[in-house]
Order: C-alpha cells, then sequence, then structure tokens
DNA sequence: CTTAGTGCAAAGGCTTTGCAGGCTA
DNA sequence: TAGCCTGCAAAGCCTTTGCACTAAG
C-alpha cells in the first residue's frame, strides 16, 4: 500500500526513485506521527549522510504524492503518517504527548453534521483531538 | 467578562495593570482567533511602541491567568482567543483560512464517547477541524 | 523605594532557498 | 548525456532570552 508504488508513482511523473526517498517514506511507517527531525534521525541510524534539508524536500514531495500526510498534533512541529486505507484523527494526549489514532468512523457522525448544517466538509485525517488520556487522568487526581 | 476582571487578578498575584496588558487583552476579544503578530499589529494601530517580545509574554501571562488561551488551527503560528463563557471549538477553512466559532454541544456527544470508550477527556477548546467550508467547497466545483 | 515590566538587540529553533556537483534513467 | 536530486551553507520566519532602564504600587 503505497509503499511498494513509490517507484511506480515516481516513475509515473517522470521522477526518480532515490535511497533518500525510499528510507524518508520507510521511516514515516515505522514511526507513525514523527516529525521531520525524528524522521531525520530514524533515517540517519540507516544511512548517514542524508540531510534534514532533503527530509524536508521528500516530506513535501510524498505529500503531494498522496502517499503520506501531515497533522499539526502539538506545539511546535507537525507529524507525519502515512496515508494509507484507512483515515483516522488523532488523539492526542497533554499529559504524556501519547497520540493514539482514532478510526474515523467516529466522526461520521460529526461529519456529517457538519457538512448539512454548515456546508462544512471535514478533512478527518487532519484532524487533532487535545485532551488528556486515560492513564494520565489518574494519575493526575 | 475576565476583561474587567484584569485588574483583579493581576493584583491578587501582586503582579502590576500595566498599558500594554490592558491593550493586548482588548485586541485578543476585539480580533478574535488572531496570531501574535496580528494582534501586534491591532495593538500597534492604537498606541505606538509597544514591542512584539512584550505581547508574547503577555499572552503567556493572560493565559496563565486564565484570561485567554490558544489553538494550533494552521501551520504556523498559535492564535490567541478569549476564554469566555462559552467554549467551542474551531473550524478551520483550507481554502480561505477562515475560522469558524464551533460551539461546544455539537461535540459534547463525541466527547462522551471519547471518555466512555477510552477514559479520554476531551479538551474541546482546544479541538480544531480542518475542511473545506460551504463557500469555498461550492466555488472549487 | 522596590522590583515587576518593558524595549531593544541578539540568540535560538525550525524550515526554506540558492547553488554547484552528483547520480538516475 | 540531460536534468532531476542532493548536500551544504546561508537566509528567513517565529519565538525566547539577556540586560539595563522605566515605571507601578
Amino acid at each position: 500500500m503505497g509503499f511498494d508504488d513509490l517507484a511506480a508513482v515516481l516513475r509515473s511523473r517522470g521522477l526518480r526513485l532515490t535511497a533518500p526517498r525510499q528510507l524518508v517514506l520507510e521511516s514515516v511507517y515505522r514511526l507513525r506521527h514523527a516529525t521531520p527531525d525524528q524522521i531525520h534521525a530514524d533515517v540517519s541510524e540507516r544511512a548517514a549522510g542524508v540531510n534534514i534539508t532533503t527530509v524536508y524536500r521528500t516530506l513535501e514531495l510524498l505529500e503531494d504524492l498522496q502517499l503520506v500526510t501531515h497533522a499539526h498534533l502539538s506545539h511546535g512541529a507537525p507529524t507525519y503518517h502515512p496515508l494509507g486505507e484507512h483515515q483516522h484523527a488523532h488523539l492526542v494526549c497533554r499529559g504524556c504527548g501519547d497520540v493514539q489514532e482514532l478510526p474515523s468512523p467516529t466522526l461520521e457522525g460529526l461529519a456529517e453534521d457538519l457538512r448539512t448544517t454548515r456546508g462544512f466538509r471535514l478533512d478527518i485525517g487532519h484532524v487533532a483531538l487535545f485532551g488528556v488520556c486515560g492513564k494520565c487522568g489518574t494519575e493526575e487526581e
């Protein structure tokens, strides 16, 4: 899914398959919800010399190719994740920073509501819900 | 609401009431969902010489005092808004960048769902929903 | 008077851009 | 071979920090 397509998608656009591009895509799949910096670190563990600049450029490209997408889950950097078969929203815990995936059906009702009442078409993959997860909630009290 | 409290809240903490603090709070109320930069511009229209640094520091303070809060609604800078009586989530249009407020009752169902099924306590005020608004959606097609 | 608050300038993250050399196709 | 990609360095945002002066209480 997406991953094997890389060569084909690139070729169909007249673009080239390179080591950095494979490595970055691989890291996005492995890490799930990682920042450009984290992806760069992960790539660097397996291949020296890949520049952070290239990671940024590659992420932009992969996003353009619809192989990955990003969401703003926290204060700073955006996090990238595979754009796979199952859309999902994100549940971000303010306590431990943990990111859970929330299957899109959970939001279908809301999406439908917004569409009919406001004509707003919700992009579920980009949704970030902040709060406190069960674990942190109990520790807190 | 909150606004008149400024002096009192500050005093109760041994902090001082100053012109920049009043101006910044005023701008947050007037602009709703503005970035530090936009707030700075708005403040500057009414009083010259207030430094952007002070805007940042003041926003942090006001947030600490629970008079304003912020959310990450877009790519770059966070947007600040009054922490008033009515909680609300945000509907952000990817097309025109417009931010609509979404009254919290719309999300109560979802919040309840997340709480019971996952123990996740949703912070409705921080929720940002991305998508395409009615206006941009029709233009697009 | 005391010391919190401010402006100014510089430093710090993260991200983007320019350019010349390297490598895919 | 042609020109897409990459690394490197520098420039660009946005935000924070350090410091001395100003002003609230």
